[in-house]
DNA sequence: GTATCCAAGGTTTTT
DNA sequence: CCTTGGATAC
């Protein structure tokens, strides 16, 4: 039997406010995810089957972690509880309606590089000067305007009549690859539960309870994905906080929560007013700082947990002090509150800001992870191989053919390349048709006929391999490494062996992930994992969470929370980063500072008991020297919040030091949160 | 068709 | 700084 002893008076009225639309919009830390989860305990402990339940997070880490939680209320009988991301839903939708959508079968999930690739060449046939209009301007757009259920409107002149001109081309090019993007996985699910009254019937009976987490960032896209499938009983439980909402810049609505009650009829809007997660000083800090935005919706938030420590500010000279500063007072921190290492995590505004931490971090031996930024499949290596299993996948994938069809080098040159593709264009047949039947393209020796029958004939064969039912994944794939003879083709180019070595292990990474994979999901395919591939970048790293420091962009750090957080690279610059506070290019979305400043409400709002922010003096990039100064949001912090006065002097980090500046608070907070509990 | 050299540009944030 | 891809020579 579930306990809701553990929620409050308002989180217990949104948790038993089963029926009809509810919105609970709070600030953060106030519980409400913990509402989510106690809900979906609650529905099912009511005889609801958890099948009929689905839940809605931003990432699949917060997907992943919600099944936890649910497990631990209920136990297993959660396990068929659909929890999953907007886009894995998109996904699994198209899976089973890709023939109303017009795809085949095992379609691909285009990555990024793959769409602009698209856009480019689009643009080069209908006659662009790529110079002239910015091919990934043209590709945000599109996005963008895809994102919002949007056509851009041919007639304007400009930026928008050419994206109005390349849309069509480019949803006809991508239906002939036999892929979708990211934006596809809302929009088209979209499309055919509003168009196909069977299919918009069938789903919109197939989750009887929906929640949403973090609903300040979702677009309109996927609101109306939501209306579309709870059009039948209107049961949507959306959470969120318009003081979080830092996805403006990819579509996100603030809209979207700020009216709730408009797009669903009949909502109740439920506060919660107690943060159960940081003391009083952090909470202060937070809040002052997001008085600075106007146009928000009120809030207030109190905490029991006292006062608190003060907040530090410490500026190096340059990014290595400041790595190591924070790298030795993580030791001593450790030390000192006899805090494990999955207590502290760093924050910073760029990915890029990782590097040094880590090499400052490992010095000191101090167990990590990196979260996100993780640019292992953006290798070339990497994306080589996978290239040649999405063409192995799904055969109308042109644009891996073409990386892979001479990579490694096997003759089939540039000429004959585009001998191929003019004449699958001027007939209509798909490209990898004319290399199973090279006969039909004219003008071709008969040696490169062959050798394209050659290239054929050995996809092929995988291709049938990894069909089997009892395929094992992980050999195929070093197999096909093997085959391909990679080891050659990089090692005519890269006589560095160290790093041919890594390009090679990397490679190897791939057969393993990919074995694995098979080996935890024996129904899957080929395309499920190349789509987890495209869906969740991070899985490697999740998988060994246990007890090691967090790094990752403010962004990543959303709804997670710490007891020490270090808030690093608070300059301007970072923070508000460059691009957001200049005005050039303002092309993709409007200046606005005030994200970054949620963005900062964000990261201090996930400190539970002890915050650092860290700037630098000067900064190293590209090899040259930058003058940095402490960022703009510092100055909306009050002073006396902080441990000295805000002057960035570096506070001393010997434990006397520690002692006599936390003792108190460190007593205070023993006293009041006693054991932890789960959410 | 393939190998090699050099200039340019890259760093916002993520599904 | 380092990587990438495009132009050029073989
Ligand atoms: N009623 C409660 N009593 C005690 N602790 C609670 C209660 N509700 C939530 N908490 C705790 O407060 C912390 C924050 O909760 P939760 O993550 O649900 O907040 P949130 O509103 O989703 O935060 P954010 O806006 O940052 O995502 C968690 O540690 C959770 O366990």
């Amino acid at each position: 039997m579930v306990s809701f002893d553990h929620l409050n008076e308002q989180q217990r009225a949104a948790v038993f406010a089963t029926d009809g639309p509810v919105l609970v919009l709070a600030g953060a830390g106030s519980g409400k995810t913990r509402v989510i989860t106690y809900r979906i305990a609650y529905l099912i402990s009511q005889g609801v089957s958890p099948n009929d339940i689905l839940a809605l997070s931003f990432t699949n880490k917060a997907a992943k972690e919600m099944r936890e939680r649910v497990v631990e209320l209920i136990g297993s009988a959660a396990k068929t509880t659909h929890l999953s991301t907007f886009h894995a839903l998109g996904l699994r939708f198209l899976r089973e309606e890709y023939k109303s959508a017009g795809l085949s079968e095992k379609f691909t999930i285009l990555d990024e590089g793959d769409q602009l690739a698209a856009v480019v060449d689009l643009m080069r046939d209908i006659g662009y000067d790529t110079d002239e209009f910015d091919p990934k301007l043209i590709h945000g757009l599109l996005s963008h305007y895809k994102s919002r259920l949007e056509r851009p409107d041919a007639r304007r002149g400009g930026l928008e009549g050419a994206v109005a001109q390349i849309a069509p081309l480019y949803g006809r090019r991508l239906r002939a690859l036999n892929a979708v993007d990211f934006d596809d996985l809302i929009a088209l699910p979209v499309w055919l539960l509003e168009t196909d009254e069977e299919i918009g019937y069938r789903w919109s009976g197939r989750f009887k309870y929906m929640m949403v987490d973090e609903y300040q960032d979702t677009n309109l896209a996927q609101l109306r994905l939501l209306k579309a499938l709870a059009k039948r009983h209107q049961n949507v439980c959306a959470v969120g906080d318009d003081d979080q909402s830092i996805y403006g810049w990819r579509g996100a609505e603030a809209g979207n929560i700020l009216r709730f009650d408009a797009h669903f009829k009949g909502a109740q809007t439920i506060a919660l007013t107690q943060n159960y997660r940081s003391t009083n000083r952090i909470l202060r800090a937070a809040n002052k700082l997001i008085l600075n935005n106007s146009e928000r919706h009120e809030k207030s938030l109190w905490s029991e947990l006292g006062e608190g420590e003060s907040l530090r500010y410490m500026e190096a000279k340059d990014g290595d002090e400041e790595a190591k500063w924070i790298a030795t007072d993580i030791l001593s921190a450790k030390r000192h509150y006899q805090a494990d290492w999955n207590e502290f995590s760093i924050l910073y505004r760029t990915n890029a800001q990782a590097r040094v931490l880590e090499d400052a971090i490992r010095n000191q031996d101090i167990p990590y992870k990196i979260i996100g930024g993780t640019r292992f499949y953006d290798r070339k290596e990497v994306r080589d191989l996978v290239a040649y299993l999405r063409f192995i996948n799904n055969p109308w994938d042109e644009v891996a053919l073409r990386r892979i069809i001479n990579f490694p080098s096997r003759g089939i040159g540039d000429l004959t390349i585009q001998r191929i593709a003019d004449e699958s264009r001027k007939r209509d047949v798909p490209f990898f048709r004319l290399i199973e039947k090279p006969s039909d393209v004219p003008n071709l020796k008969n040696s490169t006929r062959e050798l394209l029958l050659g290239f054929h004939g050995l996809m092929k064969g995988f291709r049938d391999r990894f069909k089997q039912l009892d395929a094992d994944f992980g050999t195929i794939c070093r197999d096909l490494i093997e085959t391909i003879d990679f080891r050659n083709a990089f090692g005519r180019t890269e006589k560095n062996v160290r790093r041919l070595m890594i390009r090679l292990d990397n490679l190897d990474e791939v057969a393993s992930a990919l074995g694995s994979y098979r080996e935890q999901n024996p129904e899957s395919g080929l395309e499920d994992y190349l789509s987890m591939l495209s869906l969740d970048r991070n899985k490697d790293e999740e998988e060994e969470s246990d007890d090691v420091v967090s790094l990752m962009t403010l962004h990543s750090s959303k709804g997670l929370e710490f007891n020490h957080v270090y808030l690093v690279g608070f300059e301007e610059g970072f923070v508000p980063h460059i691009r957001q506070a200049d005005t050039s290019s303002g092309t993709t979305a409007p200046v606005d500072i005030t994200e970054e400043r949620r963005l900062i409400y964000v990261g201090l709002t996930r400190a539970r008991r002890r915050l650092t922010l860290t700037g630098s003096k000067t900064r190293l990039k590209y090899g040259r020297i930058l003058n940095r100064k402490p960022s703009r949001f510092l100055h909306e912090i009050p002073k006396e919040l902080f441990d000295g006065d805000r002057s960035g002097k570096m506070p001393e980090l010997t434990g006397a030091a520690l002692e006599k500046r936390a003792q108190n608070a460190f007593d205070e907070m023993f006293k009041i949160v006693g054991g932890d509990e789960i959410v």
